[in-house]
DNA sequence: AAAGCGGGGCA
DNA sequence: TGCCCAGCTTT
């Protein structure tokens, strides 16, 4: 059996019979083991969308209590649309991939000015929405509007390369053909959302990635890579990419009452989340070294005049940072994205109120606002371990 | 077609 | 540690 022999094995077989068989043990199995999910108990397409952008790529148990949140803040599209994009990042903040709240946000205003508040019921009209890719469409017209549709996300990629056996790597184009044409051939278009719901629900607690319970399964003679005993080849992967190494230097300024933010706004990770003025360098900084680049930082910004005048030259800003502000601490963290590994250090750093050389995009803060603005899942663990040296009455100067 | 995009749980 | 999760957008 190789690669896509898989689809035409299917054909040649007693084909229709054995379809019907397979999606009909899948669906019984779901009725006896499926979890009481809040997304299940509805058809509301607003509240099916926003479960299913939450669950992208997010396992059901990290993305419940942020569904039970949206719905709670924003019962309605109308709601949400409402919002603006910064209070939708920060009850998005900590789920990760960030431009899903983003597009989100951008697709409910569409929704309410577009659409008058109604989602599309068809599969090529929920498509053309931000943040709506195949499988999401697919979820929202079958789950919403009984539209024979199927969902291919990881779960059903999963199970499929196992009954079928197929050996093509996954997310390569002629893999995403097959799963799809297999998917299709097991669509119970009588009753497509339970059939859905059911497929997903198999591969997420019977056809697991990492140890299936074969032993138990329903499907163990139907499976092919169960009969060649290839189950824990299946699905083939592609490999792994290799994760980028970066150096953040956050400088993490305080005059006992407020901080200086930024929010990032490059095409790179965490857009519009908030974080401490950054320094990304290709080693990690020590304080004498991050002090003497603050000039060249500062005098890179934009020639603003109330700032030129008193930084005129870059070592006098130097000295003038050095005798009026302290380091504090300096903290370290590793931080690991699935493609990125950053090495970031905070050093935290007491100024007087007075100074007033500070870059212009370097929002002003009160400390006790802080957790008014998004950021990102790093700079949180700084807060909640260290928010505390940004007060000089809880403090102790180290240098 | 391939790269880029988070964070957490688990073996 | 490496793998993988109710994927989509951009290049």
């Amino acid at each position: 059996m190789s690669n896509n022999q898989a689809f035409s094995l299917l054909c040649s077989m007693n084909t229709e019979q054995n379809e019907k068989r397979i999606s009909l043990i899948i669906a019984d199995w779901y009725e006896q083991h499926k979890r009481d999910l809040p997304w299940r108990q509805t058809r509301d397409p607003y509240k099916i969308w926003l479960s299913e952008i939450i669950l992208q790529q997010t396992r059901v148990d990290q993305g419940l209590s942020y569904y039970l949140r949206f719905i709670s803040s924003y019962p309605d599209v109308f709601s949400l649309a409402r919002a603006g994009e910064d209070e939708v990042l920060k009850l998005w903040q900590g789920l990760g991939y960030y431009s899903r709240a983003r597009n989100m946000y951008k697709t409910a205003s569409e929704i309410v000015s577009v659409h008058k508040g109604v989602f599309p019921g068809d599969y090529k009209s929920l498509l053309r929405l931000k943040g709506i890719g195949p499988y999401t469409a697919a979820a929202i017209a079958s789950f919403s509007y009984d539209q024979a549709y199927p969902v291919v996300d990881g779960n059903v990629i999963r199970v499929l390369s196992r009954i079928f056996n197929v050996d093509l790597a996954i997310y390569s184009s002629q893999a995403e053909t097959l799963f799809n044409e297999l998917a299709w051939a097991l669509l119970d278009k009588e009753n497509p959302a339970r059939h859905n719901q059911a497929m997903m629900e198999f591969g997420a607690l019977q056809c697991k990635p990492g140890q299936p319970d074969c032993i138990n399964c329903p499907l163990r003679e139907l499976c092919l890579a169960s009969s060649l005993g290839l189950v824990d080849k299946r699905p083939v992967r592609k490999p792994s990419l290799i994760r980028k190494k970066r150096c953040f230097n956050y400088l993490c300024l305080s005059d006992g009452r407020h901080t200086w933010l930024q929010q990032r706004k490059n095409k790179d990770i965490w857009q519009n989340l908030w974080e401490f003025p950054l320094f990304e360098t290709t080693a990690l900084l020590e304080w004498p070294a991050m002090m003497t680049t603050l000039p060249e930082l500062l005098s890179n910004r934009s020639e603003h005049s109330d700032r030129t005048e008193l930084l005129s030259d870059g070592s006098e800003s130097a000295d003038y940072l050095n005798n009026k502000a302290s380091l504090s601490s300096v903290h370290n963290f590793n931080h690991i994205l699935s493609h990125q590994h950053i090495q970031a250090r905070f050093f935290t750093v007491l100024i007087p109120e007075d100074l007033k050389t500070l870059p212009p995009e370097w929002t002003k803060l009160e400390l006790r606002n802080i957790d008014k603005l998004a950021v990102s899942r790093l700079t949180e663990i700084y807060l909640e371990n260290h928010l505390n040296e940004l007060d000089f009455n809880s403090n102790r100067i180290i240098r």
